[in-house]
DNA sequence: TGTTTTTTTGAACGTCGTTCAGGTTTTGCG
DNA sequence: CGCAAAACCTGAACGACGTTCAAAAAAACA
């Protein structure tokens, strides 16, 4: 088959990353192939290659979508609260109960790998550093006495606690046995972090 | 060729993990197929198959022994302290640390994904779960007030909070600047949540 | 209409994990 | 020692993977 023309090189781009999307929904990243994509959308791979570099950089992409939808929800989360201690608290909650829900698209954005020696490009940093970013502001908040560098760290450290608690849940690596829950981890870590971090 | 006897089933299990963990160590888990560790040991891809169930088989056997090693490392860790914080910010250290030096080994246990609907063995998770275990004995120390369970509970948080901030620095996701190292991200963690958890 | 341009294909390449019929060497036995 | 039986190891083969690109086909243009 030749040109056709059914549709242009951006909705192809978009009905490869909607097929992507639910196959990794459903079956995960392993499931995610070219061909499968490629049939899904009712083209031939090559075509695939058409609109993105090569297979990474489609799922980079649809990492990128699963980060806007993870900072849309931590957003409104922080909003939700009075802004201090509550908001940290919910953007905890927020982070755990989206890498419950959305598990694989979530594990997605950590389980791929980049070739060796590639680099992240800096669209899909940014999408990762500005959710980092949501913490700082009730931190301060909360710390006025601190300075920016004391509030990165800590904003940082706080990230890492929940993000840990979440991926070591996914890879069935925490005891399921009385170990707690990620909810429960995060939580601890929050409460007892902030009243360690500003004496309260 | 046919039969040789010039290694023992064992002794062919032995070489091939030495030069997984050659391969792992240099070029990351990306870089070890059954081809390279069976053409590393001087055998046949075939071979590799006698020993192993699979790929899986030999790449948990080879992170079990990473595990060993972190163990070891994190119990002389924990005895050196005087067995209450000191302890537990040697432990944090520790493993960070173990996370740099080893990285593609270490990461290599965490990049590591079962087909889907296979379990990880109990041999493996026993050597996880040991680990999480180190961090309970000085916590219970530092605060005896506490239950078992709330004890269980605050080393899983610790773990997880160390965890993600070595993971995140792997993975190139954590802000290079003024983030604040992996180092100084545990310290932080560890500092703050035991002044959090027992009041010190 | 014929010609050019654009678009898409799908066979092909080299790689992967994995299998297994068959060849080779050792072993056991008379 | 000779010869069958057993044990061991090989390497070609299979299907699937990411990726490429000559060529076919359709659209656009003349």
């Amino acid at each position: 088959m030749g040109r056709r023309s059914d549709h242009s090189r951006e909705q192809i781009a978009r009905m490869a990353l909607e097929a992507a999307r639910r196959i990794v929904r459903e079956e995960g990243l392993g499931a995610l192939t070219a061909r499968r994509v490629a049939g899904a959308i009712g083209y031939s791979p090559g075509t695939l290659y058409l609109v993105f570099n090569n297979l990474d950089g489609l799922i980079m992409q649809l990492n990128a979508g699963t980060l806007d939808e993870l900072f849309a929800l931590l957003r409104r989360a922080a909003e939700s609260g009075d802004g201090g201690r509550a908001s940290i608290r919910a953007l905890a909650r927020g982070y755990v109960g989206f890498s419950l829900e959305h598990a694989r698209l979530w594990g997605a954005v950590y389980e791929h790998r980049l070739p060796v020696g590639e680099q992240v490009p800096p669209w899909l940093q940014t999408r990762i550093e500005r959710l980092v970013g949501l913490v700082e502001t009730p931190l301060r908040e909360l710390a006025p006495e601190r300075d920016a560098d004391q509030v990165r760290l800590a904003a940082n450290a706080l990230w890492s606690g929940i993000h840990g608690a979440c991926i070591l849940h996914l890879s069935g690596s925490l005891e399921k046995t009385r170990g707690g829950s990620p909810l429960e981890i995060a939580d601890s870590l929050v409460d007892h972090y902030l009243r360690g971090f500003c004496g309260t």
